[in-house]
DNA sequence: CAGGGTCGTTAGCGCTCGTTAACCTGAGGG
DNA sequence: CCCTCAGGTTAACGAGCGCTAACGACCCTG
């Protein structure tokens, strides 16, 4: 997490800034809606001249996408090993941990998430299986968490659960006017509750009702 | 002018089966990821055909992207309407009966809950507007609702809460095995938990105006 | 049987798109 | 001073696209 501020303080390749433009207009207008024009006109060279960076147009949307991918999951991966290690490592504060790394994710790379799951079918089959096979990778990982922190709850709704709550982790990109919403912290704070109370519903229904905190 | 009775209950109209197959390929593959001639021969005639039942591509998406968001805000007001005209309306058993309906929706047209979020900037501005309002009236009519059933939630936070909740209900139609998850009662049910558990947890917990439950 | 409407067909036009080819320019090294 | 090479440029090609034009088969109805 610190690391990618850290990242940041050199100035960004060409490479790295075509990636950017070219995820924000995937996001915008979709694959096909975009032209090799437009996304070298917003880093400033024009159309061809992207082809001395990237072999096609396919390229990038594969990197883009893989790379989402395989920080999702080595973010995941990251905070169970970090869990396992600490002595005290508890499922609760580890899907806590979960929550929390996806959703600065959610919030912070709103058009890498919007094209992840959206953008997947333009890959070349080698491309989109691998994509598949990392986020497959991610899921089973969240949902190794959630079964160890409720072992009642069956495996394939322990997976359609972990689906839904990305699902619900996930939307803010698709809201309309982003002022609309409260501030970073406090929208992050509530998707992390939501999120925790679907999970807390998943297995037990009266949690679904809201009681009396006092 | 062909009879209206008779369309009612027999086989779909040509127009009806169009609109089927480019709900299905467009959210296959993406609205510019599709070409006419394939929509024309996923119903049996070919290419240009299909201008005798629609004045263009573009009509057809906004055809399906207007039906589906009318859809939508109808089977909402009229819950809500249904529910104010019985006597005994309570906020939870309408809270209910939207998630039901929505789910009803997300398990059963699966390619139309794609495409509503998906490609609704490929249409053109005046109908893009049309579907914006139909949507925000939608989730308006939710907010409303949860509102009356948690009124400690702020309105910006609720309005979140009910985009979250539906970014989680639509999450079905992203699962890669459709096959490897509980059947459909089971799924709905377990998405209704989720839904509930998420809006129970949408109220901070230490904020929590608690409503008499008696 | 004539005539029109409906619902198709095929041919092809015009445009856009991704990509390639050929050329240019400025910086660094021997 | 020349050569190389990275990183651009413009021109143009070929494919694929949405869409139109022109035509035809079929089914009514009078």
């Amino acid at each position: 997490m610190s690391t990618h501020a850290a990242a940041r303080v050199a100035a960004p390749t060409r490479r790295e800034q075509i990636l950017r433009e070219a995820a924000r207009l995937f996001a915008e207008r979709g694959f096909h809606g975009v032209g090799v024009d437009e996304i070298g006109a917003a880093v400033g060279i024009s159309g061809p001249g992207l082809y001395r960076h990237f072999p096609g147009k396919d390229a990038m949307l594969a990197e883009l996408l893989v790379g989402i991918s395989e920080r999702l999951l080595d973010g995941g991966r990251l905070r169970v090993s970090e869990d396992a290690s600490r002595g005290d490592g508890s499922p609760e504060a580890l899907l806590d941990a979960l929550i929390e790394g996806h959703i600065d994710f959610a919030l912070d790379d709103r058009p890498l998430i919007t094209l992840h799951d959206r953008e997947l079918d333009r890959l070349r089959d080698t491309d989109r299986k691998r994509v598949r096979r990392l986020q497959r990778e991610y899921v089973e990982v969240w949902v190794g968490v959630v079964r160890a922190l409720y072992p009642g709850l069956p495996e394939n709704e322990a997976r359609v659960t972990v689906h839904a709550v990305f699902g619900l982790l996930n939307s803010t990109p698709h809201l309309a006017r982003p002022e609309a919403r409260p501030g970073r912290e406090a929208t992050a704070a509530l998707l992390h509750r939501l999120a925790r109370g679907a999970f807390a519903a998943a297995v037990d229904p009266s949690r679904a009702v809201v009681v009396d905190p006092s």
